[in-house]
DNA sequence: TCTGGGGTCCTAGGACCC
DNA sequence: TCTGGGGTCCTAGGACCC
């Protein structure tokens, strides 16, 4: 298989070139800085006046993304709002704006399955393509074919797109790094030991920072360190299947195959609070808080078509400290009263002394509204003759009077 | 002075069934 | 009374990704 790994640059804003500029923020924000932008106007034609400066920034928002001339004061993606406004404290700040994204979204890979239909969705701004039935996509080893397509994006968009080659998906994406915006990279297979051996391990899709840093306490800091080490060594430091998949990785093989449809297996809401809450203090808050997020899971669902009987909670401690509570219901749902209820219920599991940051409410075991599946789970419980599977909430109709 | 929101997948123990 | 192994489901936590 041929694959390439597109990645389109969203912050598209050209007369931002060269000014650091980040775009991120919590909900409150965002708000207030979106009231700056006149009825039908874009970010785009907006003085740059008109926008506060990082410094000014109160909250616990985290950066979206960052121009290059801001990256280069060290703040970045995921990077807190807070701790990025000490790196940079003149960076203009613009609101994040979703929905537009979603719309560039949706127009880059309607551009690119025109051309190269097997397409793998791997979020906003990413994709996989599988080109190895593309009429003239092996032209100068796919590189042509990545031309016509960063093209074909620029126009209907105005966005530029990196895009890397090479004989699988995990070449392919960390080719799209190597040349940064608007960039084309081809690996092939014989360049394995100079281009790909020489990158921090970290560089693997998969490869977070705690596996990097255990693979550093080992002396490994690049995939050609890595690729040194013996597969039966790697197995038994890192257990038997991260280790055989970090071999292979090192080794530059995989064989996923691009991946054009999925299912979700899960939907859920959730929302840090602009200050810490507590159960017993804050109680009214966090209730309201909490239906709302039942509510909007329901909506969700309903909206796209899934119910689902795995219902849970999660909370995040002001340590930082996660809790989750799960429970599977009987009977499959989209209703944000059911969900509520479930939820409520493991919410009285989980301890709530500490004051919390962030509240959320899951539901998992997705399946399509009246699939078989679903319609069956109806039946089973319509017909009391067929026992309830275990586990299930047999009392959840019995919710009254919780501290939520 | 910290660290968003929406996901997926994996692991591991216990329950339960055959 | 003691002894199994395999398989599935449920739950909690954690790593990781965009």
């Amino acid at each position: 298989m041929d694959a390439f790994y597109a990645s389109v640059e969203l912050l598209r804003y050209p007369q931002l070139k060269g000014l650091p500029v980040v775009i991120g923020g919590g909900r409150r924000r965002e708000d207030e800085v979106l009231r700056q932008i006149p009825e039908g106007g874009s970010l785009a034609d907006i003085a740059l006046e008109a926008f506060p400066r990082l410094k000014d920034y109160v909250g616990r928002g985290v950066i979206t993304t960052a121009t290059y001339a801001a990256r280069a004061f060290g703040v970045g993606s995921a990077m807190g709002l807070m701790k990025a406004a000490r790196l940079c404290p003149q960076a203009i700040l613009l609101p994040v704006d979703f929905d537009e994204y979603r719309r560039f979204s949706r127009t880059f890979k309607k551009i690119i399955t025109d051309i190269a239909p097997v397409m793998e969705d791997r979020g906003v701004d990413e994709v996989y393509i599988d080109f190895t039935d593309v009429p003239g996509g092996q032209r100068e080893g796919g590189r042509v074919l990545a031309r016509l397509i960063q093209k074909a994006i620029f126009e209907a968009t105005g966005l530029t797109c990196s895009v890397g080659v090479a004989p699988n998906k995990l070449i392919a994406k960390m080719a799209s790094e190597f040349d940064k915006p608007n960039g084309i990279s081809v690996v092939y297979e014989e360049d394995l030991a100079s281009r790909i051996w020489p990158l921090p391990c970290r560089k693997v899709n998969g490869i977070g920072p705690k596996a990097d840093a255990r693979l550093q306490q080992h002396g490994i800091q690049t995939l050609g360190e890595l690729a040194a080490r013996e597969r039966e060594w790697l197995m038994a430091t890192f257990g038997r299947s991260t280790g055989a998949w970090m071999h292979e990785a090192a080794w530059g093989r995989d064989d996923r195959p691009v991946v054009t449809e999925s299912e979700p297996v899960s939907m859920s809401r959730e929302t840090t609070f602009e200050r810490d809450l507590h159960a017993v203090r804050d109680r009214a808050e966090l209730g309201a808080i909490f239906t709302h997020l039942c509510q909007k899971v329901g909506e969700d669902l309903r909206r796209k078509g899934y119910v689902g009987r795995t219902i849970g909670v999660k909370l995040r401690y002001d340590n930082f400290k996660i809790a989750t509570r799960d429970q599977t219901l009987a009977l499959f749902t989209d209703d944000g009263g059911v969900i509520r209820q479930a939820a409520g219920q493991c919410l009285k599991r989980v301890p709530l002394e500490r004051p919390l940051r962030l509240l959320g409410v899951r539901v998992g075991g997705l399946v399509r509204a009246g699939s078989a599946q679903a319609t069956a789970a109806e039946e089973a419980v319509a017909r009391p003759s067929l026992p309830a599977r275990r586990g299930s909430v047999a009392d959840a109709g019995a919710l009254t009077g919780s501290l939520f």
